[in-house]
DNA sequence: GTCGAATATAGGACTAGTCCTATATGGAGT
DNA sequence: ACTCCATATAGGACTAGTCCTATATTCGAC
C-alpha cells in the first residue's frame, strides 16, 4: 500500500491535481514506482475520505474541473510514521528470471536471442536514465538533501542496469563459447 | 500470471505434489518469484481444470493424501508459447528507492541510517546467494543448459546485490562527507 | 478535415497475490 | 507435558493494481 504514501510525499511538497501528480510520477519516479493512472485517482479519494489531505475544486472554463490537493497533519504524520517505519524486506518479481529459468527447451541457440532481446531493452533502459541524470545533474555542491536522493534513484537504476548488462554479456559468452564455463 | 508458467515448469520436468512445488520454489525460485502456498494450490486447481495439468492422488496412512500432478500436453504447449511469447517491459516496484525518494525530512544523519538498514540486507542477501551458489556450483565442464541456466539466475540475483551494495556505500560517503559531491 | 494528443477526472470489471485460518498427525526439542 | 515444526491441502476475506471505457474540449500535425 505505498502509492499511497508516494502521493501523500509529494503532495507535502507541494499541492497538486491527480494529473500533475500522474505526470510528477511518470517523469521522475517510473521506473521504481509504475502509478496507474486510475489507482492514482482512486487512491487520491480514499486519502480525502481518510482525512489524510483535502481538495479544493478550480474551475475552469473548457476543461474539466481540476481538483487541487493538499496535505493535512494526519497525512504529513502518515508520511512520517511510514518513513520510520521498519523496511520489510524484498519480495519483487522478476519475470525476465523467471523465463530464463525455464527457458532451457529453447536451446542454447534460443536462450541467447533471449538475452539479446533482455540486454536491448536494459540498454534501452539505461540510456533513458542516463538521459534523464544529464538533463537534472546536480551541479552546485551542497544540493538540497531532497534533489540529492532524488538524483540517487535515478543511480541506482542506472546502476543495476548496468550490473543486468554486464551479466548478460557474461552469461552470453559463456553460452556462445561451451569451452570457457570454468566454475 | 506467470505464477502458472512457473507451475507448469517445474511440473515439465517432473510430477510433483503442490507441497513438493512449495518447496522447489522456496529453495531455488524464492529470490526471483515468491510463491504463496495458498496461490501454488489454486494455480494447480486452475491448471487442473484447464486440462493443463492431471493429478492423481496418492493415499498415505497418517497423512493427508498426497496429490501428484503431472503436465499434459496442452499444459506442454502453454509453456512452449509463454517461452516464445515477446518480453515485456519491466514494471518492477522497489519500496526501498520509494521510500529514500521521499526521505529528506529524516536528514542527513535519518537517511544513512536507512542506507545502512538497506546494506545490511543486501549483505544478507548476498550471503545467502554465495551460499546457494556454493552448494551447488556448475563444476564439470558442460553442465546441462537447464542447471546453467538456473545457476545463471543465482548469479543475476549476486550480481544486483553487488551493484546495489556499491552504490549504497557511494551514496552514503558521500552524504556523509558532503565536500566530495562533485557532479 | 480528420485524427490523435494533451488536459482532467472517474467508474466498472477483473486478476493476482497476501494473510489468516482450518484440519490432522507424528516427531523432535526443552 | 508442552510447543513447535514438518507433512499436506484448502477456503475465505481482502487489497492493490491493471485494463478499458466514458466524458469534453482544444490544438497541432499530416
Amino acid at each position: 500500500m505505498s502509492l499511497l504514501h508516494a502521493v501523500l510525499g509529494f503532495v507535502a511538497t507541494q499541492p497538486m491535481t491527480g494529473y500533475e501528480l500522474g505526470k510528477a510520477f511518470s517523469t521522475t519516479a517510473a521506473h521504481f514506482w509504475p502509478a496507474d493512472q486510475s489507482q492514482l485517482y482512486r487512491t487520491l479519494h480514499r486519502a480525502e475520505a481518510d482525512g489524510l489531505v483535502e481538495s479544493t475544486t478550480v474551475e475552469q472554463a473548457s476543461r474539466p474541473d481540476r481538483r487541487l490537493y493538499s496535505i493535512l497533519e494526519p497525512g504529513r504524520a502518515a508520511l512520517k510514521t511510514w518513513l520510520a517505519s521498519p523496511l520489510e524486506p524484498d519480495t519483487s518479481r522478476e519475470p525476465f528470471l523467471l523465463r530464463l529459468f525455464f527457458a532451457a527447451s529453447l536451446g542454447a541457440a534460443g536462450v541467447i536471442e533471449l538475452l539479446d532481446q533482455r540486454r536491448s531493452s536494459a540498454v534501452e533502459l539505461l540510456t533513458t536514465l542516463d538521459a534523464l541524470a544529464a538533463s537534472a545533474p546536480p551541479k552546485f555542491s551542497k544540493p538540497a538533501l531532497a534533489i540529492r536522493l532524488q538524483y540517487a534513484t535515478l543511480e541506482s537504476g542506472r546502476a543495476h542496469a548496468r550490473a543486468e548488462i554486464t551479466w548478460l554479456d557474461e552469461l552470453r559468452s559463456q553460452l556462445a563459447d561451451p569451452k570457457e564455463s570454468t566454475r
